[in-house]
DNA sequence: TTTCATT
């Protein structure tokens, strides 16, 4: 059918040719619906985007009777989210649809099947859901089911699956209850090695949203190209205008108290920070944070943190604490800088709920990725800020700081040069000089240099902040420069 | 080796 591969739909009969049997339930035209208490939402996924509710409702009709139907839509862009929410007036027609549609049928142009199920406000399901990891690529959704069955009854299971098909080696399980889940991993983690796999199998609670988000927030670092000082330098403006759309949505999100796209936050951040440093004004980023907005969640309060413009400014200046955290949850009480580590509260505010001295230790590891994420963007208002003014001072000599205030760092990008190198420690103190080693006979760099700082301070913030910086595919090592004449036996 | 998406 042309009409339907094309993915062309004429929105009177393009999607029900497929699917449905033209069959109109009776007796509820021009009704006022009225749900059953206990009717079920529906999370509908797989949804071809140019698939509008009038589009779908013939195909969902067909189990009864429909409450609501709605396709999720971004709330600035418009743009359709490939998926709905469905209400049924009955809970059975509910049952029903779920029977005859989950995974049952793929629409034109998607290369998953249809997902009909209770939506996760529903159940709350994230307590109960596996990841299983370490799985043999050839093991189809069959065979871990085998595995995962004796422990409960499992609600879902799901190979991750890459674009051509093939395992990705890991997959979700999801159970009826908690305890099913937790007796899975009592039982099968690192249990046995499957064959291909590099280590034993690895059966955990799958992440939460938030660890998703501090996830993506890595990755996407990375993606962005903000790493690349070229890209830094000339493309910051390009960027600034891909970003605002998603600023805008980090504005209404804050503003509602919503969910936060890390991407917007990121982005609204770089831009917060970019503005800041131009002198611009923060445009519409008022914190509009306020009620029972819990402290933190208030867009970056760029207005409190004095403008960066001075290098000096970073040094040691210690920022405001966002969420009212202690200072025990920073290493040393050493702090980032400050601006994007407010977008960072944000996210972890609600991580460090039922703060005590014994979740000390969890919720320093929280920090340790956010910190390390929120380090960068202050060295990228440092790079940002070289463009439309002259850079900061470039140092003129190699000089070495007292000990302790001398770094090696590891793994830089290709493309770093001594003044990148610079830029991206300027936030933690005074650089007094920074040195990538080139090759000579290349004039590569070779991915190591070092820093030094005017204080030892500036250097442990330089190091709890960086070390394990991901770059990309990488992760930055940044340590002590050892002292020049330690391990020379002669 | 953490998902395509959950107002």
């Amino acid at each position: 059918m042309a009409t339907l591969t094309n993915g062309q739909v004429d929105g009177t009969n393009g999607l029900v040719n497929g699917l449905s049997h033209s069959h109109s339930p009776a007796g509820c035209g021009g009704t006022i619906p009225m749900k059953d208490h206990d009717a079920i939402k529906l999370f509908i996924g797989q949804i071809p985007r140019n698939l509008d509710e009038k589009d779908l409702r013939p195909l969902f009709e067909e189990f009864g009777k429909i409450y609501e139907l709605t396709v999720l839509k971004d709330r600035f862009t418009g743009m359709h989210k490939g998926c709905a929410f469905l209400t049924y007036c009955a809970r059975e027609s509910a049952l029903k649809a779920q029977n005859a549609l989950h995974e049952q049928k793929t629409l034109p142009g998607m290369n998953r099947p249809i997902q009909v199920k209770p939506a996760d406000s529903e159940s709350r399901g994230e307590d109960r859901k596996l990841f299983v990891g370490m799985l043999n690529k050839q093991q189809s959704e069959d065979d871990v089911r085998r595995l995962f069955e004796s422990f409960g009854s499992i609600e879902e299971c799901t190979i991750l699956r890459g674009p051509d098909g093939n395992s990705k080696g890991c997959a979700f399980v999801k159970y009826s209850s908690h305890a099913e889940a937790q007796a899975a991993i009592s039982s099968l983690h690192g249990s046995q090695t499957m064959p291909g796999a590099s280590s034993s199998l690895v059966v955990k609670f799958a992440d939460t949203d938030k660890e998703r988000t501090i996830r993506r927030m890595q990755q996407m670092a990375g993606q962005m190209g903000i790493f690349n000082p070229i890209a830094l330098q000339f493309g910051a403006y390009g960027a600034y205008a891909q970003v605002q759309q998603q600023q805008a949505a980090l504005m209404a999100s804050v503003g509602q108290g919503g969910y936060l796209s890390p991407m917007a936050a990121f982005a609204a951040a770089q831009m917060q920070h970019m503005a800041t440093i131009n002198g611009l004004p923060g445009g519409p980023m008022t914190p509009t944070s306020g009620g029972s907005t819990p402290p933190g969640i208030g867009a970056p309060t760029v207005t409190s943190i004095p403008s960066p413009i001075s290098v000096n400014g970073f040094t040691g200046m210690p920022p405001p604490q966002a969420n009212g955290q202690p200072e025990a949850v920073y290493t040393n009480g050493i702090h980032p800088y400050p601006v994007l580590q407010e977008v960072g509260g944000c996210f972890l505010s609600s991580l460090s709920e039922a703060q005590s001295p014994t979740a000390a230790d969890s919720l320093q590891q929280a920090y340790t990725g956010v910190q390390q994420y929120a380090a960068y963007p202050a060295a990228y208002g440092q790079i940002s800020q070289a463009f439309p003014q002259p850079p900061p001072i470039i140092p003129q000599q190699q000089r070495e700081g007292p000990e302790g205030c001398n770094l090696f760092i590891y793994h830089l990008p290709q493309e770093f040069g001594d003044v990148e190198l610079m830029q991206m420690f300027l936030p933690f103190g005074n650089v007094i000089s920074s040195k990538v080693f080139v090759d000579r006979a290349t004039n590569q760099s070779k991915c190591f240099g070092f820093v030094s700082f005017d204080n030892p301070g500036s250097a442990q913030a330089a190091i709890q902040s960086m070390n394990g910086f991901q770059i990309g595919m990488k992760r930055l090592k940044v340590q002590l420069k050892r002292p020049k004449d330690a391990n020379r036996p002669y």
